[in-house]
RNA sequence: GGCCCCGUAGCUCAGUGGAUAGAGCAUCUGCCUUCUAAGCAGAGGGUCCCUGGUUCGAAUCCAGGCGGGGUCACCA
């Protein structure tokens, strides 16, 4: 039998035979969880107790709340309709029916209304030697679906940055968890490699560079480009102050700036229309655009050569985050498509023209604003772009599913792409999504390039682990190690106390990074996580191998379970429902919440409980199963993430 | 102003129709001659933004406010 799909198969070996006939005129399939054995059942004796046909929602059993015994608990207050008798003698009722004829179910009891069902422990022991060396229990077998998820995108013109670190964390954990769930998943991105900011970096080194490379200056290449950025605006402000005392700027001052500005004020709403018509640093980059846009080889040269530093750059800053991406799609080659798109929308009445030649959608009806797809000059705007694509990585990847990994600042771009996608009949319509996060802030506010108060990736990152390395020198744990394991070790842990710390806050929520509370590795951290993966790979180098695989001499169905044990074997039956609750809604942070939850109840059990000196050779047994179960869904669901667990710490 | 998102402990966040609303950080108190104390147990800390409504039952759903953010370009 296979339980890879996190459909358990307990019928089959604890036997289905007397009790549960019921089940067999619900439901053929045998592999059922414990909820929809306990729904299907509830149903069936409400249709016996009170001739009344409830729907399955009703019958939902929920996680019985840690101060009552139980496992499972269904509310009764609802059947009163019906039923015609009181929540608590409802609850008796339905409890003795229930545990009459459902052989998983032990016992029953009830508080007001709530009807509190034991599950025997035989069932929780039986789900543990199934899973026990399983190591990638949890993951569904391959649903035959595809997805494809962008993330990252950034542009060219300066290195990535915290903002880039969130959504490239949520857009790689997103693709692992679709495809534990099933999903062949596509990584892509696209890259902002052309524009007016790429020509400034450009252009600030070919007139201040002096023939500088990354090499003969030692700078990472993405931020060698991105200094060049950073002199040009330094270089524009400098040219937009001495314009400002000119007699130019001051005639210009006076006569736009409106009664109730402040000179200042007007000068900063200015600076755009400056550089577009006046500067002659923006004369110079925007006649670098244009030979760009000719194809000029020398210019092409040159923006081969600054890109191909920044993506040198990109990848060594992916690689340090551990991702990876199956198709990059560049700006270069798909700022012009769509427009046959628009042509077609046209014919079939989606789009019309206006008298000045430029294309429109009318989605009033949909609660949503006009939107021009097509200028009057003919050429593209931003969502002719998205259209195109659209269709191009449709015809790439053939995926039902699209996911846009992008901040919610662009709420409003996707509901038109996606609304226009639809009214074009597009046959992947139905799959997309917009995985939309809040930005990040930091703890004196927003972020802002032009203030320098951006937090860099790679500093960031090389923060994180230099935290870890002075933690685990107080620990001393690691000295005996060799350097380069330990490194390994530091690195792993680093990284993890970053990514979680991210990771676990849902993704539309806007969210404080604090750097020094990204660094802890007390508490609600990843390092608290891969500690727990880290006691049990000591408890089991300590049991040896042969006690931990295999072997099991206990018996299943005399065993009794300590509290400590059977929550942690509730907790690992609910890994399969947690990825897929995860996967059905882009939401990582789910499973960052289960990990927690799961080596929280290990830290528990662990304090609690002896396992190389359990009191018998039965119990030191089950423990080690357990051990090494909780083990492969920490390292499977922390994986999940892109976080990686150490042997030791 | 229209539309969208957010509002839960001092701080960072879980919880989205069920029982006495939970974690972590910070503060305080215990627990290492016993499997790694990056751990565990306990204490204090709440107007779940406000007001109304639906419901046997609302932090959760609905309406109206308030506060914060975003967005409303022939920019991307």
């Amino acid at each position: 039998m296979d339980v890879r799909d996190g459909k358990l198969t307990h019928f089959t070996k604890v036997g289905r035979a007397t009790k549960n006939a019921i089940f067999a005129l619900h439901f053929k399939k045998v592999n059922m969880t414990i909820n929809e054995i306990i729904q299907s059942a509830v149903i069936t004796a409400i249709q016996e107790l009170y001739g009344e046909t409830i729907t399955p929602e009703q019958a939902t059993p929920t996680v019985t709340r840690k101060e009552f015994e139980g496992d499972f608990t269904i509310v009764t207050f609802p059947f009163t309709r019906f039923a015609k008798k009181k929540p608590g003698e409802i609850a008796e009722e339905l409890g003795a029916h229930l545990v009459k004829n459902v052989q998983q179910l032990d016992r029953f009891n009830v508080v007001q209304g709530f009807l509190n069902l034991v599950v025997a422990d035989s069932f929780w022991t039986n789900f543990l030697t199934e899973i026990a060396d399983n190591e990638d229990f949890g993951k569904q077998p391959n649903n035959g679906q595809k997805v494809m998820i962008e993330f990252c995108s950034p542009n060219t013109n300066k290195p990535l940055h915290l903002g880039h670190v969130r959504n490239i964390l949520l857009g790689w954990s997103c693709s692992q968890i679709c495809e534990a769930a099933g999903y062949e998943v596509k990584k892509v991105q696209v890259i902002n490699d052309r524009g007016i900011a790429i020509c400034k970096s450009m252009l600030a080194w070919q007139k201040w560079g002096e023939g500088k490379t990354p090499e003969s200056t030692g700078t990472k290449s993405d931020h060698f480009v991105g200094d060049y950025y950073v002199l040009f605006e330094q270089k524009f402000q400098e040219e937009y102050k001495v314009w400002q005392i000119s007699t130019t700027g001051q005639a210009i001052l006076d006569e736009k700036r409106k009664p109730e500005q402040a000179d200042d004020q007007f000068f900063k709403d200015f600076k755009n229309t400056y550089f577009n018509e006046y500067s002659p640093l923006g004369k110079e980059a925007r006649e670098m655009l244009l030979n760009w846009e000719a194809g000029d080889p020398d210019t092409m040269v040159l923006w081969r050569q600054m890109n191909q530093w920044v993506y040198d750059g990109f990848g060594a800053t992916y690689q340090a985050l551990g991702v990876s991406f199956d198709k990059y799609y560049y700006e270069s080659d798909t700022y012009l498509l769509g427009k046959d798109i628009v042509e077609q929308g046209l014919a079939s009445g989606v789009f019309y023209k206006k008298e000045d030649g430029s294309v429109w959608a009318d989605l009033t009806d949909a609660k949503l604003d006009q939107k021009v797809v097509m200028r009057s000059d003919g050429t593209s705007v931003y969502i002719t772009q998205d259209l195109g694509t659209a269709q191009m990585r449709y015809e790439d990847f053939g995926t039902e599913k699209m996911v846009y990994v992008v901040a919610d600042e662009q709420n409003y771009h996707f509901q038109v792409l996606f609304e226009i996608l639809k009214r074009l009949g597009e046959p992947y319509a139905a799959g997309l999504h917009h995985l939309s996060y809040g930005m990040v802030d930091l703890p004196s506010g927003k972020m802002k390039s032009r203030e320098g108060t951006v937090v860099d990736a790679d500093d960031l990152i090389a923060e994180v682990i230099e935290e870890a390395r002075t933690a685990s020198a107080e620990r001393g744990e690691l000295a005996e190690l060799p350097k380069e394991t330990q490194d390994d070790i530091l690195r792993k842990i680093g990284l993890a106390a970053l990514k979680f710390h991210i990771i676990k806050v849902g993704p539309q929520k806007r969210m404080v990074f604090d750097p020094k509370e990204s660094v802890d590795l007390q508490g609600q951290t990843g390092p608290h996580i891969q500690y727990a993966y880290v006691r049990i790979k000591s408890v089991l180098r300590k049991a040896g191998e042969k006690l931990a695989k295999g072997n099991r001499q206990y018996s299943i169905e005399s065993i009794e379970l300590e509290p400590q044990e059977k929550e942690l074997i509730a907790q690992l039956y609910r890994f399969p429902v947690a990825i897929s609750t995860a996967a059905n809604n882009y939401d990582p942070s789910e499973i960052a919440n289960y990990c927690y939850d799961l080596a929280k109840a290990f830290h528990r059990f662990f304090t609690d409980l002896s396992i190389l000196k359990a009191e018998t050779e039965e119990a030191k047994l089950l423990r080690l199963e357990l051990c090494g179960a909780v083990a492969n869904v920490l390292k499977t669901g922390m994986g999940l993430l892109g976080i990686e667990m150490p042997e030791r710490m």
